[in-house]
DNA sequence: AATTACAAAGTGGTCAGACCACTCATAGTT
DNA sequence: AACTATGAGTGGTCTGACCACTTTGTAATT
């Protein structure tokens, strides 16, 4: 049961066990674990083993502690976890280049698929979507609503996650030139003019870049 | 300089502070870090608190721990990456095909960026290419070469994993006509005819499917 | 002089106890 | 009834002490 307590890493023991706790338990989101003191005893360890591997959790996402209250499993949603290997990962120039390129690259299908598309030709989809580059518009916003129509949930998902890496790259609203490459691109967009539609998406990059510079 | 030490987590400051120290002092992969002691004094706390910074670092793969040797700053890059992108994108299991098309996304974007790259129209790495398809050859293989090629080694991670979830697809041989198509595609990536490259690409993966079903 | 054996120093692993800061429920006061 | 003070419970941190292990330097042996 309690494996030995040499030549082995406890903390990471420790973990294992935290988790199998957690599905006896049956606790939920957002649910509250034992205390530090309690497990420890539990466990048949030390607290600050049992914080160590707390504290590895916590890191991951998977719990949250709240001083003075306790500990909960938390959502796993949290994106902490992105956010802080981004600060490791994205060190060298190289890295962070492919980011950008990979993320273009989903953008880029997304485009194209919606060209290929003859179901997402209807007019009144675009037309709206033409309006609303009337008001203030995030870069960001409407690149995210392109990759959603063309349906690929699991693109979106690879986009969201680069796009947090990224550093951001998208936060800026966009300008007035920015918006007539797009109502170009959308009009394209919109009768399936695939290179067109393409041509266009670059020149809002380069106006893009440009901007950043 | 040294934030204070209430109402803030600590161990999280000293996370932070050791990914400076890293830089800082331009810690390579498999290089050493300061023992505990060390970096206790050093950031000016308890050494339990260094301790959960960097057993946290340790459950993400970031840094390596050897009993009586010291702490290792680990290759994360390569490893962890990968999967732990994969728990991400697993969360809402996607349909295959969406699977498929991103991967197909990518694998387009690879052709594409090679076209437009002017270092890569060499000959000789294109005839030698050319010369393997008188082998057997995977059509896994192929397509990989491509992405390496292409020089994004996140799509070339991200493909991969992908890969693995896509139940194999491409863990055929090429037949004639495949190979047929391969070396077409190939002599236009060798001059940088994207459209047709495209193409020809498109064709084999009609074959592929065809042949699948 | 070369080799071996052993002791010491350094390192991570763990524990116990002690405070501190905070939250919350509750007994006590108004 | 509303408010206040208190104390129990909890996470956050520090200290000091061992232990197990590795490396290294030195003394003893050959």
């Amino acid at each position: 049961m309690i494996p030995n307590n040499n030549s082995r890493k406890m903390f990471l023991e420790i973990v294992k066990q935290l988790r199998q706790l957690i599905q006896d338990e049956n606790i939920a989101v957002g649910g509250k674990l034992p205390s530090e003191r309690e497990l420890a005893e539990r466990l048949q360890v030390g607290r600050s083993t049992v914080r160590e591997a707390l504290r590895s959790l916590e890191l991951l996402g998977i719990i949250e502690t709240r001083r003075g209250e306790g500990t909960f499993l938390s959502d796993f949603r949290k994106h902490q976890l992105v956010e802080l290997l981004s600060t490791f990962i994205l060190q060298d120039a190289k890295s962070k280049k492919d980011v950008h390129t990979t993320m273009q690259a989903l953008e880029q299908d997304a485009i194209r698929t919606i060209c290929m598309t003859q179901l997402l030709h209807k007019q009144s989809i675009w037309d709206a979507f033409i309006d609303k580059l009337q008001e203030e518009v995030l870069q960001e916003d409407i690149i995210r609503e392109i990759i959603i129509i063309s349906n690929n949930r699991l693109a979106l998902k690879i986009w969201f996650l680069l796009k947090q890496f990224a550093g951001e790259p998208y936060r800026g609203i966009m300008n007035v030139e920015e918006k007539k490459a797009w109502k170009l691109l959308l009009n394209n967009l919109k009768v399936g003019n695939e290179p067109q539609a393409i041509s266009y998406y670059n020149e809002w990059k380069l106006l893009m870049n440009r901007g950043e510079n």
